[in-house]
DNA sequence: TAGCAATAGTTGTATTAGCAACTATAAGTA
DNA sequence: TACTTATAGTTGCTAATACAACTATTGCTA
């Protein structure tokens, strides 16, 4: 491999279109009055999917650590987003859903996000997505 | 655009990359006991490069707000690797620099980093490279 | 059964992130 | 010159991140 991939900042790149889409996310959200932040809108989108799960599934979906998702759900909770609920079975588990405010939520966001990806991907075809995914996907192996 | 890639979670998987790297390289900091964070080794590089600038500057090359170069420069004053120095013919600017210490802990890390920029980009080739480029470059500027 | 390891989750602490509000200085204009 | 606007940077606040240390519970094993 070439030094100039080696010295390349492609963390760097990869870093700032992150937060260019992120910057983004949230600003549409503050504009359309959302009152969510754009990592609560992953893990209601997790939580929408799954149903029902505990805060280390939804870590692992998510690429979270337990503690992060630990401090969001707190948040979610006291907006009324999400609700806890002990495991039967297993006194250490907790159990994630949405309220039915949550659910509400997240079919008034879920618009704005599609509207968000379009124009992301705007001028991309399917064989850049395939790429993209599949360069990510071995940079991601990759690394121990 | 098919609907698949609009739900297809690319912003997730840009996410979980960069977080696997990030990781990846605070951790190979500190098994080498490099005392230093992955942010702060990119405005270490960046000092290196321009020699002489200010946060301004350093914000718009890094992608980062001023406030976090603010409270990360500040950091790094304080572990004695850059200085500040109020420019002179502007008095509400100030003016970065590597310390002679800044200087050795780049010499000191940057082998850490090729290595682990070779370890990310290993088994792909130089095309995947100005691919990934590309469609980064794309989506950076589809986004208003 | 007693003891130890593994698992689920929380809390403490430090760092990065970004917005709003602020001070200080410089530049442009009536 | 006086007033307004723009620029450089800091501080307050809130959120997300990650490691370490902790509690509580479960499972394994001698």
């Amino acid at each position: 491999m070439p030094d100039t991939y080696v010295s390349n900042p492609s963390f760097f790149k990869l870093d700032a279109t992150l937060k260019k889409i992120r910057n983004y996310w949230q600003k549409t959200f503050d504009a359309h009055c959302k009152e969510i932040t754009v990592d609560q809108w992953l893990l209601l989108e997790n939580l929408h999917k799954h149903k029902k799960i505990t805060h280390n599934e939804l870590a692992r979906l998510t690429s979270k650590d337990i503690t992060t998702i630990s401090r969001i759900i707190e948040l979610m909770v006291k907006k009324g987003l999400v609700l806890r609920e002990a495991a039967q079975n297993d006194r250490r588990k907790v159990f994630l859903q949405l309220t039915p405010l949550g659910n509400e939520k997240y079919k008034d966001v879920r618009p704005l996000v599609l509207e968000m990806r379009k124009t992301g991907w705007k001028d991309l075809t399917e064989k850049d997505y395939v790429e993209l995914t599949r360069i990510l996907d071995v940079i991601y192996h990759n690394i121990p």
